[in-house]
DNA sequence: TAGGCCATCTGGTCCT
DNA sequence: AGGACCAGATGGCCTA
């Protein structure tokens, strides 16, 4: 899986809970350990008026040490769980997951994307957490511009009485989606002004526009349809054929 | 070898 | 009270 795919297998040290165990017995000793230099201090280190109140009841050693087993383990879970969701925006984002430990991106060659942004990993190594979320941000804000552009255009059949019966969906010229990009940013109303190759939030500066057949955009679960008509972007529309779980919280 | 990235442990805080 | 979330610390692995 994903939390395997560093090369190190770290949790392999701690699957064994002996092992963890052992790392904590010496922590409660009070010994600098491995992880957490905050943890220096063991559930019945702090005794200070100033910290926490002790729980109610003493617990045994036995019970502190099960106690932070499954502590560590939900905490275990949960980072795994965040993993699993940022391999999921990777496989969204293939043709720069391909690391071998990226399932989805088996067959992709190394490649250079144009749209890369500077500052993200060469294509063909698997894409960093951070790179991951930019990328992603980029690429959310590049379909909005498209679909301000598609409805652009729309309108500008519309106005010269040309379409299916001379029907145009109002949905699609209405443009009420809230294409708001974080507090303090351009809102995505105006496509001319967002919509100019200079302004593609993916597309270096100095990156021509070319009529090439872009990077293989295609990942297991996902579907990619005919490129953006736009000629901005060109970047294929993804529609994901098995719907992802929301994630309740 | 330095730096980047990551997993894990840990204590604290907030929420239900 | 218990769980979720967060941030700091630490050590391991990998690459330039």
């Amino acid at each position: 899986m994903q939390a395997m795919s560093s090369p190190g297998c770290r949790e392999q040290a701690e699957s064994s809970p002996q092992q963890g165990m052992r790392r904590m017995v010496k922590l409660a000793v009070g010994g600098s350990m491995g992880g957490g230099g905050a943890g220096v201090v063991g559930l019945q280190g702090l005794q200070g008026p100033q910290r926490v109140p002790r729980p109610s009841r003493e617990l045994s050693v036995e019970e502190q040490q099960e106690l932070r087993r499954k502590i560590n383990s939900r905490e275990r879970k949960r980072m795994q769980d965040l993993n699993v969701a940022m391999d999921a925006l990777r496989e969204v984002m293939v043709p720069y997951s391909s690391s071998p430990s990226s399932s989805s991106a088996v067959g992709i060659g190394p490649q250079q994307h144009p749209y890369l942004p500077p500052g993200m990993p060469p294509a063909g190594r698997r894409l960093s957490k951070i790179s991951t979320l930019v990328l992603a941000r980029n690429y959310i804000l590049l379909l909005g511009s498209s679909l301000q552009e598609m409805r652009r255009l729309l309108g500008e059949v519309s106005s010269v009485g040309v379409g299916i019966n001379g029907n145009i969906p109002r949905l699609l010229l209405a443009g009420g989606w809230p294409l708001l990009t974080t507090p303090g940013q351009f809102l995505l109303t105006s496509p001319d002004t967002h919509l100019s190759p200079s302004k593609c939030s993916l597309m270096p500066q100095n990156a021509p526009l070319t009529q090439e057949e872009p990077p293989a955009w295609g990942a297991r679960g996902v579907t990619t349809m005919p490129l953006c008509p736009c000629g901005v972007c060109r970047i294929p529309r993804v529609v994901h054929s098995t719907p992802a779980p929301r994630f309740p919280k």
